[in-house]
DNA sequence: TCCTATTTGACTTTATTTGACTTTCTTGTA
DNA sequence: TACAAGAAAGTCAAATAAAGTCAAATAGGA
């Protein structure tokens, strides 16, 4: 995928985010800009559209002198709750694979498998489907990793 | 039969993903239009119509700066319609574990995923997913072995 | 001819990038 | 202590980039 660069700053972010303890970050929002060449709101726009409390994310910030963005990710697993359609589900499955919890191959299958099975549903079922799905992944990657 | 340029569009994709990693491609919409001196949405056209979901496609985008379309291929098979209950599909993942087609953990993946979704499941839904984790795992099979 | 598939283009929706302006802190100084 | 200055972050809307939709026009085959 051709990156854009909320894309590349986004994934910046996210690796500090595996690298840190506590999976806590802080960062000042002009030096990030000036990492990446460029003005300071792009940064407040990837904080906003990627790193919402529906993908597992909190952002806390100060301004003025001396001010900040800090950006926790608590458990993957914490909003599982809310996936009940199609794209936050293969979102949470392309979120893993980017993160190499899963390989390409196995989102895939993943992927192929819900949309496979969910066709011949009603909506109800189609929503319960997702989400057992989100939870069982869940589950099994709190298990084994 | 002269091959009309759909037709056309329709083979360099394909070209595409055999020689793909993980039979996957990501293409922008406007340059490959580009390349072959046609509007944008003939290639829509081309995407909509030859690679659906019952031809053995997946397809996702992103619109906007740096936007694409993503389109995955899984093979289509049909002689594993008899797997519709939990035994036989564990009984076959196993199979699968034991040649060495599977990983061990892919294996487990699966079962505790299906094990874990079937039990919100009705009946019907539970009959279904059962059968479309086999097909999706043949497709699987078809795909990297 | 009639029907279906293809081609084209105008218009819509969504995502990203940029910049001008606003708000909120901190700090130094009278 | 109060206040002004400066430092950061936030807001919002315009500009730009891409993909999607839909329907009219055209081409090709039975």
């Amino acid at each position: 995928m051709k990156k854009s660069l909320a894309d590349k700053i986004e994934q910046y972010l996210k690796v500090l985010i595996d690298r840190s303890e506590g999976k806590q970050i802080e960062i000042q929002r002009a030096e990030l800009a000036e990492t990446f060449s460029c003005v300071p709101s792009q940064v407040t726009y990837v904080i906003s559209t990627r790193f919402q409390e529906k993908f597992g994310y909190r952002t806390e910030s100060r301004r003025g002198g001396k001010g900040f963005v800090r950006i926790t990710r608590f458990a993957v697993t914490s909003d599982i709750a809310t996936i009940n359609d199609a794209d936050k589900l293969f979102h949470f499955i392309n979120e893993l694979v980017e993160k190499k919890i899963l390989e390409l191959n196995e989102g895939s299958m993943l992927k192929h498998i819900v949309a496979s099975a969910s066709s011949t549903l009603n909506d109800e079922e189609r929503k319960n489907l997702y989400n057992s799905v989100a939870r069982a992944l869940n589950e099994y990657l709190n298990l084994n990793h």
